[in-house]
DNA sequence: GTAGGGTTAG
């Protein structure tokens, strides 16, 4: 305002743009009332444009005043000013971001408005559309910005680009990913951003693509284009979660040597690689990388203490505890939640649960923290694991008191903890009961492990009719589902249905009559395990081989695309014994004994 | 002068 003023003594001539600047200062330091006087100030001397109500629109929205914005753009209609592209953008960034659904579902009626008004969606209509797209969107909100970018006149700009592969990224379809990953890099949008080159490396790795992720790594550095530490995190993050911690570390010990970039390290980066090693169960690793991140005198926070605790949870060495633990107090961090309950894990990863339980105490007396919902899973799950049935019951009810909603995840956790006692009744009890208390649909994890329940008593019929339900439901089987079914009914030389289960399965003609809704009984990747571990199972009876052959015969009619070991089709077709290995149980290398690996 | 993009923990 001094500033102004003094503009205006000085005898300048002033302009709209002026104005507007004060406006916005306004606006930025969010004083709403102070940016509505001014505005009358600017119509009163005849200084206010679109750019003044596009600012003014901005600051309600940024108080979440929707009707005061759309007021003011019908305002500008009246003073005869259009509203423009940023006015409606703004509207749409709004409704996207909006934290009540309903508004965000009124989004493609803003856009038709929009469209209605003579303006058309650009580069920064559609990012913001992207921007409201995840793993739960609708198919048809997904295909409908995806139209809206190909009907776009203007090319895709980085910023764009960058937008498209960060959505298909949280959409979680890998054919899109691919798809999208493709076209995109086709055209010839020259890639510039450490910003672009953070969101295509990220891509990339979810597209298990390393090929492409060090191609645009090496690019990036060969262009000397600096990267922040957050393209160095989506670096060691994509090279990370595709399995090779060494090469990540490697990386960043580069980066520590490069006088450039050394000062972008920080502990975010580290972390990732943490994680890494944490998942190959190398503790040695852990604390060699810990070592350097102090010696680096790296800002540690809670984060990273929690990644360090998680790292002795499951490397099953809860004896490093105490050190973090004084190294976070050294440090004046205080242990929230979740490093409580990451340690909490621990404890009951090792089956100790009167340490898990003590720690609950500890955690309510010591910082005041009440357990929350994953808390209690956790809890329960170590239940689960040690058989601890009344125990868990007993948790079950502190949480129901405590006015802890349980979620899906509490509903399996409390079924896998029922069927590990051979309680089948109970298990499916438990589920009728809070679901219908909870408003809670069971999802394919809940179903999946009652399915598991009734396998593991043998009650093959009762699985199947668990299967049914699932259909009458509308939730997808997974493969472990079917997987447990097929073993079962193989075992108890159930051939028959077998025969209608794996036809559903795999949507060919002749499946079990509630298994006709193809799009709904298929699931995606049950080809490659169920049906080689299946068929060549089958195969070692002269009963279960006929069954075996039909469905071979019928897959390679209906679904030529399917790829069957070749080795099981011999065995099938001519009616040899598998060989040992194709039969032979073995445990995963978790111990869990849920997959079963099967080695060729 | 007004609108759009990237990282870590239970």
């Amino acid at each position: 305002m001094n500033v102004f003023q003094s503009l205006k003594s000085s005898g300048a001539e002033l302009n709209s743009v002026v104005y507007n600047t004060v406006l916005d200062a306004c606006v930025e330091c969010s004083k709403l009332e102070k940016a509505e006087a001014w505005m009358e100030q600017m119509k009163k001397d005849g200084m206010s444009d679109v750019v003044s109500y596009n600012t003014l629109i901005k600051a309600h929205l940024q108080a979440g005043h929707m009707g005061k914005a759309r007021a003011l753009v019908e305002e500008m209609r009246v003073a005869q000013l259009q509203p423009n592209c940023i006015t409606f953008n703004e509207i749409v960034n709004a409704t996207v971001s909006s934290p009540d659904r309903r508004v965000r579902a009124e989004v493609w009626k803003v856009i038709q408005e929009m469209q209605a008004a003579g303006v058309k969606p650009n580069q920064v209509t559609c990012s913001i559309l992207l921007k409201n797209l995840n793993g739960s969107s609708p198919e048809s909100d997904i295909n409908h910005t995806m139209q809206l970018i190909n009907d776009m006149e203007e090319q895709l700009d980085e910023v764009l680009l960058s937008s498209v592969v960060e959505a298909c990224v949280r959409i979680g379809k890998p054919d899109l990913l691919n798809t999208k990953l493709r076209q995109l890099m086709s055209g010839d949008i020259k890639v510039n951003g450490s910003h672009t080159f953070g969101s295509l490396i990220k891509a990339y790795g979810h597209a298990r693509d390393m090929k492409s992720v060090w191609r645009c790594w090496k690019e990036m550095r060969t262009r000397h284009i600096k990267p922040t530490s957050i393209t160095v995190g989506c670096m060691i993050e994509a090279v990370v979660s595709n399995g090779d911690p060494d090469g990540a570390w490697h990386l960043i010990q580069e980066l520590g040597e490069d006088p450039h970039c050394k000062g972008i390290l920080n502990a975010v980066i580290y972390c990732s690689v943490l994680k890494g090693f944490t998942r190959e169960k190398n503790a040695g690793k852990v604390w060699s990388v810990y070592e350097e991140m102090q010696k680096r005198n790296i800002d540690l926070s809670i984060v990273t203490y929690n990644t360090l605790l998680d790292c002795c949870a499951r490397c099953c060495r809860m004896d490093g505890v105490p050190d973090i633990l004084a190294d976070m107090k050294k440090a004046n961090i205080k242990p929230n939640i979740i490093t409580y309950s990451t340690m909490l894990k621990g404890h009951c990863q090792v089956g100790d649960l009167s340490a898990a339980f003590k720690l609950v105490k500890e955690m309510r007396e010591e910082a005041g923290l009440v357990p929350d919902e994953i808390m209690y899973n956790s809890l329960l799950d170590g239940c689960a694991q040690s058989s601890l049935v009344d125990e868990g019951l007993r948790v079950l009810r502190e949480m129901e008191e405590a006015g802890v909603k349980p979620s899906n995840f509490t509903l399996s956790v409390l079924v896998k903890l029922m069927s590990r006692a051979r309680r089948v009744d109970q298990a499916f009890d438990l589920v009728k009961e809070l679901s219908g208390k909870y408003h809670l649909s069971p999802n394919s994890h809940v179903y999946a492990n009652l399915v598991q329940a009734c396998c593991f008593s043998k009650q093959l019929q009762r699985g199947i009719k668990t299967l049914e339900e699932m259909m009458e439901r509308k939730v997808q089987p997974d493969k472990r589902t079917y997987s447990m079914l097929f073993r079962t009914a193989v075992q108890q030389c159930q051939f028959d249905k077998v025969d209608g289960l794996m036809r559903g399965a795999l949507g060919l003609s002749g499946a079990l009559p509630f298994l006709s809704n193809r799009s709904l009984a298929t699931c995606p990747g049950i080809e490659e395990v169920a049906v080689s571990e299946t068929l060549s199972s089958m195969a070692s009876s002269p009963e279960g081989n006929k069954v075996a052959a039909g469905l071979l015969v019928d897959l390679r009619k209906e679904k030529p695309s399917v790829r069957v070991d070749p080795t099981v089709q011999r065995c099938v077709l001519q009616g040899g014994q598998p060989p040992q290995s194709w039969t032979q149980e073995r445990r995963s290398s978790k111990g869990k004994g849920r997959a079963l690996v099967f080695a060729p």
